[in-house]
DNA sequence: CAATTTTCATTTGTCAGACAATTAAACGTC
DNA sequence: GACGTTTAATTGTCTGACAAATGAAAATTG
C-alpha cells in the first residue's frame, strides 16, 4: 500500500484508494482491523486528519466500520446486502433526477428487469411473498389513500415480487430500479379508475405467481408496463397543453 | 440542514446526511456551490476538520466535486452513468465476494438480467454495437489468448449487447452484474473445447441480434447460461475431488 | 480466593490555529 | 486596452491538544 508523495494534492483520496484496493484484492479479509490512526498516519508518512479523511470516505461507502477505545479501531466490514440497497437506491435516484431520465426510458428498464424475474418468481415463491403482494394489493384499493401511499404500496408489491425469485443479487440489483422510479411514478395523478385497473393487474400478478405460472405472470407484467406508459404519456401531454394554455 | 448536537458522536455522519438529504430532496441543485468549510463550520457549530470529514464523505459517492482557490469550494455534482458504474462494480465486486454468493446464484442473475435486455437490443442494435460484438467474438478465436483474456473479452461482449438496448439506466444496471461476474469467472479453466463452444454461442447471438430476431438471442442467451453453469460445476466438482485426494 | 470496583492505557472524535497551494478577480503599469 | 502583479478567498495539510469511550489490568473488598 503505497501512495505518491509528488502529487501533493488528494492525499486522503489516494490513501483511500490504496486501503480500498487492499480490501477488494483480498489482502485485507473482513473484520481485519487497520493500523490505528496515527499508525497509518506515520506509514503514509501524512498527519492523523487527513488519514481521518481517507477512512471517512472508507466509511461512506460501507468498506469500514469504527469502533471507539482501546481495543477499538477500523474494521473492515463484511458489505451485507441491506446497506448496499441504501447506496444503490441513493445512487439510482440521482442518476434519474439528475441525467433527465425520461419516465419513459426508466420505466421501460425498470419492467425489462422486474419480467427477468417473474419466472423465478413464479417458480418459487413462498407463501410469506405471496401474502405480502396480496395485502399490498388489498391496501391499495382503501378508498382515502393518497397518490404517494398509494405509489409506496405499489413499490412494496413489486420489491415482494422480486424477492419472490430468491435470488439476493437480483433483489439488490432490482432494489435500485424499483425505488428509484418512486420519485417519478409520484408526479402522476392516479384517477379511481386508473387505480382500479392497476390493483387487477397486481391481483392477476399475484394470482399467476400463486399457480406458478410464469407466461402468465409475465404476459401481465407487460399489459401493466404499457398501461404505466400510457398513463405517464397522458399525464406529460396534459402539461404541455396547460404550459401553452399560459 | 440541521444536525443533532445532543449526539456527540459522529458529526461528521450527522452533516454528510444533512447535506446529502439536500441534494437528494433538490433543495441543493446541480452546480449549486455549498458554503465555504468555514462558513459550513459556522452553520454547524463545528470545527472545520469534522466538516471536511464530512464533505469527503459526500465526495467518495461522488455527491460533491471540489474546487481549490479564489472561486473555489464544494459544488453539487451530476451524477453521471460513467461515475456512477465504477461504484457500482465496486459493490458489486465485493458483494459476492463477501457473502459467499455462489457461482449459481450470481450466474443466474446476471443471465436473467441479460435476458431482459435482449428483445430491446435485438429491436435497436446499430452497426457499432454489432461490430463491438463480432470484434471481440473474433478476438476468442486467438489461441494464445490467456483465460483471464478471454474472460475480459467475454465481458466487453456481454456489454455490447446490453448497450445495444440503447437504455442508459439498464446499462447501468447491468454493469454491475456482468463485471461483478468476472473474478467469479476468472476462476475457471477454459478448454479449447469449452472456448470453441462459447464463441459459436456467441456468434448466434451475434447473427440473432443482428437479424432483430430477440426469440433467437433469448434462446441463445439461455443455452449460454446453461452451459456456464456446467462449467462451473464441473470446476467445483473437480475442486472437491482434488480435495479429497489430499 | 473470588468478585467487584477502580484505574489506566489505547483509540477514535473533536477542536483550535496555523501555513502552503491554488485560483480568479482586482489592481496597477505600460 | 493589453498585460503582469498583487491580493483575497478557499481548499489541502499539519501540529498539538483534549474529550469520550472502552476494554484490560490492577487494586480493593468480602
Amino acid at each position: 500500500m503505497k501512495i505518491d508523495p509528488t502529487s501533493p494534492a488528494d492525499l486522503s483520496a489516494q490513501i483511500a484508494k490504496a486501503i480500498r484496493d487492499a480490501i477488494i484484492s483480498g489482502a485485507l479479509p473482513v473484520d481485519e482491523r487497520l493500523p490505528s490512526e496515527a499508525e497509518l498516519a506515520d506509514q503514509f508518512n501524512v498527519s492523523r486528519p487527513t488519514v481521518r479523511e481517507a477512512l471517512k470516505r472508507l466509511a461512506a461507502q460501507s468498506l469500514i466500520r469504527t469502533q471507539r477505545g482501546a481495543t477499538g479501531g477500523a474494521f473492515v466490514n463484511r458489505l451485507r446486502f441491506e446497506d448496499a440497497y441504501g447506496q444503490q437506491i441513493t445512487t439510482s435516484t440521482l442518476l434519474l433526477s439528475m441525467n433527465d431520465v425520461s419516465f419513459a426510458t426508466a420505466c421501460e428498464a425498470r419492467y425489462a428487469l422486474e419480467r427477468a424475474c417473474a419466472p423465478l418468481s413464479a417458480q418459487r415463491r413462498t407463501a410469506d411473498h405471496l401474502a405480502t403482494m396480496r395485502a399490498e394489493t388489498h391496501r391499495q384499493q382503501q378508498p382515502g389513500l393518497t397518490d404517494e401511499a398509494f405509489c409506496a404500496s405499489d413499490v412494496a408489491f413489486h420489491r415482494a415480487l422480486v424477492d419472490a425469485a430468491g435470488n439476493p443479487v437480483l433483489s439488490y440489483q432490482l432494489a435500485g430500479a424499483v425505488e428509484a422510479m418512486q420519485p417519478l411514478m409520484n408526479m402522476i395523478t392516479f384517477s379511481a379508475r386508473d387505480r382500479e385497473r392497476i390493483i387487477g393487474l397486481h391481483g392477476a400478478i399475484a394470482d399467476a405467481i400463486e399457480m406458478h405460472n410464469s407466461m402468465a405472470a409475465d404476459d401481465t407484467l407487460a399489459k401493466l408496463a404499457e398501461y404505466t406508459q400510457e398513463l405517464a404519456q397522458a399525464v406529460i401531454a396534459q402539461r404541455n397543453t396547460a404550459k401553452q394554455g399560459n
